[in-house]
RNA sequence: GGAAUCGUAGCUCAGUUGGUUAGAGCGCCGCCCUGUCACGGCGGAGGUCGCGGGUUCGAGUCUCGUCGGUUCCGCCA
């Protein structure tokens, strides 16, 4: 069937047959106007009396139905085009017309124009959603997309191959998605959170260079960015690779390609920073920055060391300096103050600059020299204002972190056009989990640590030991992990051993990968990119679910679709499982 | 698991300090209209104000609970 975009315009006065649904009718009583669309456009039907049999079909048309129709493409007179749609120089005058399927009063509205319908509503009549221009749109830029990936892979020799999705439970990350097993009643697959173990089997198993866009699944709460259930990682790995930076080397033009060839954006740096972890934590506050501003944290521990002001009589003080900031509104300012007692502080405290005076509550508290002190590392001008964090150090990098989201938003300073890129590298091996007040691994336990053997057995504090292990990070969104692989059975028993965990529970755990390690494996490092995340990104979306054609909602259901759903007793029974029926005491 | 916020017509929303018969735009139904393009005009139908309890002479509005949506925290190796 042909397509109703602007080629029609290449063919006034020939005879065209088109088919679509009725974006809207325009009925004049002595004439009548179809819009006419499809997957490419809209094109405008004129049905007059004369064709009675049309012009009847044509009364009964409403919004949605399914029509084809031949008739004459047409040049309209100049007062009558339209230039807001491409075919609006012609429109085609209709000679028969078929009805092909009737709609229903719809549930949604289907046009991008004017008030979208609640997520809710969209998620159920999804097939509904779809036909929007903008949701036509990104099924489509996203194929696209995909090509882009394939195609540079292809070219720098990764080897595409599919691992499966039957897999094994992963004791460490996120919570499994289970499958029962019929063959072996009580046992079960695990839908992989990701194919890390695979991909590093191949490596063993003399695959130079493999990639994948891999469905990965993990039962975790979602979030704006972030799917519920299955996504999609481009998860590669290279062998005889021993440093991250080859990874981040050879990756890195596909992303910049995709900023600026297929999303069309402006790089807002060539060079690519890379931050350590730590440094990013300290000058940022996360470690997922957006680089598209500044608005760095301004140690100002020191300078205050002597404060007499109760409030900075803590172990960390830091400060943002907010160019402009001192015409924010008292009421901005609760809101910010609001935010950071949200994040763990116990207010906001603030120096306005204006008029060549502070203006601030604590001023009073603070001595000149202080005050100075304060003005001189922060920088701050006539007009500025400077926000303080003051608390342990993690809660003071953590309030300020989430300040400096909100005051580049208020300023509108992340501009949509530009795209910042950088990596975080040095991951921390581990880290402390207060949760259950014992060490945990940072990220994960298949990276090498830097230093090896001797930096786990020898380093001191278990926290400084740090992994050759990468982040990418694109406008304050994570969107790459990646990690130079233990491929060396003595170090991953180790690395286990300082958690406390013994030989057995790793052999148990990820038996399948050390038995491989002990034949010859060669060293590897690869990454996974979020793709869909990354996707959202640039497209300047901010709701990952706007980017996937039947995404589940934030419990976890498919309104569409009405799963999870009961299944039969003969399918539990056949999978061995049992529903524990509710206690009528409890 | 926790917090915030929302839930009124098929859809998107308004609804004042609690007060007569709960409104608008779009959509739907009927009639009119030969140059509109989100056509226009006239008329009409359509509501258990998410659900349940409470306060009150009186609740869409206040209150408690509950269910559902969204966002954030926890969580996401």
């Amino acid at each position: 069937m042909r397509s109703l975009s602007n080629t029609l315009n290449t063919e006034i006065d020939k005879t065209v047959q088109v088919s679509g649904w009725v974006n809207s009718r325009r009925d004049h009583g002595g004439l009548i106007f179809i819009d006419l669309r499809d997957h490419t456009g809209v094109v405008q039907l004129v049905i007059t009396p004369e064709t009675a049999e049309a012009f009847a079909v044509a009364e009964g048309l409403r919004d949605e139905f399914v029509v084809s129709a031949t008739g004459l493409v047409r040049e309209r007179a100049p007062e009558l085009k339209n230039p807001n749609i491409p075919t609006g120089d012609i429109e085609i005058v209709v000679d028969t017309m078929q009805l092909i399927n009737r709609s229903e009063p719809l549930p949604v509205n289907t046009h991008d124009e004017g008030d979208l319908s609640s997520e809710e509503l969209r998620l159920k009549y999804r097939y509904l959603d779809l036909r929007r221009p903008s949701m036509q749109n990104v099924l489509k830029r996203r194929a696209e997309y995909y090509r882009i990936m394939r195609r540079y892979m292809d070219e720098h020799d990764f080897i595409e191959i599919t691992t499966p999705i039957l897999a094994n439970s992963s004791p460490e990350g996120a919570r499994d998605f289970l499958v029962p097993s019929r063959l072996h009643p009580g046992q079960f697959y695990a839908l992989p959170q990701a194919p890390q173990q695979f991909k590093q089997l191949l490596m063993v198993g003399g695959v130079p260079r493999y990639y994948q866009i891999a469905p990965c699944f993990r039962d975790e709460d979602p979030r704006a960015d972030r799917l519920y259930g299955d996504f999609y990682q481009l998860d590669c790995e290279m062998s005889f690779v021993d440093d991250g930076e080859v990874v981040r080397q050879t990756m890195e033009p596909l992303i910049k390609q995709l900023v600026t060839e297929f999303a069309n954006k402006e790089l807002v740096s060539e060079d690519i920073p890379r931050i350590p972890y730590r440094e990013a934590m300290e000058k940022y506050g996360t470690d997922k920055p957006d680089l598209r501003y500044d608005l760095e944290l301004i140690d100002l521990t020191d300078g205050l060391k002597d404060c007499e002001f109760k409030v900075f009589q803590t172990p960390c003080v830091k400060a943002i300096r907010v160019p402009g900031g001192s015409k924010f509104t008292r009421k901005q300012i609760d809101e910010f103050t609001e935010l950071a007692r949200k994040n763990g502080a116990g207010g906001l405290a603030y120096i306005l600059y204006e008029n060549n005076t502070v203006r601030s509550p604590i001023a009073k508290f603070l001595q000149d020299k202080e005050l100075q002190a304060i003005q001189d590392k922060t920088g701050a001008k006539d007009g500025d204002a400077v926000f303080f964090g003051a608390d342990e150090r993690d809660v003071v990098n953590k309030v300020l972190g989430a300040m400096r989201i909100a005051f580049a938003k208020e300023l509108g300073l992340a501009d949509e056009n530009k795209i910042a890129l950088c990596w975080i590298i040095d991951f921390p091996f581990y880290e402390w989990d207060d949760g259950v007040n014992k060490l945990d691994f940072g990220h994960n336990p298949f990276s090498l640590p830097k230093g090896g053997l001797k930096a786990i057995r020898e380093t001191e504090n278990k926290l400084d030991i740090v992994a050759d292990q990468y982040d990418m990070v694109m406008n304050g969104y994570e969107i790459c992990s990646g990690a130079v692989r233990n491929y060396n059975p003595e170090i991953m028993y180790e690395v286990f051993a300082v958690l406390g965990y013994d030989k057995e529970y790793v052999a148990a755990k990820f038996g399948g990968m050390l038995n491989a390690f002990k034949f010859g494996a060669p060293p590897h490092a690869g990454c996974a990119f979020g793709i869909d995340r990354m996707f959202m990104a640039l497209e300047s979306l901010t709701n990952i679910r706007d980017i996937v054609a039947f995404p589940k909602n934030g419990s976890g259901v498919d309104l569409m679709m009405n799963s999870p759903s009961m299944v039969d007793e003969k399918q539990l029974e056949e999978a061995s499982l049992k529903i524990a029926t509710e206690d009528p005491d409890s």
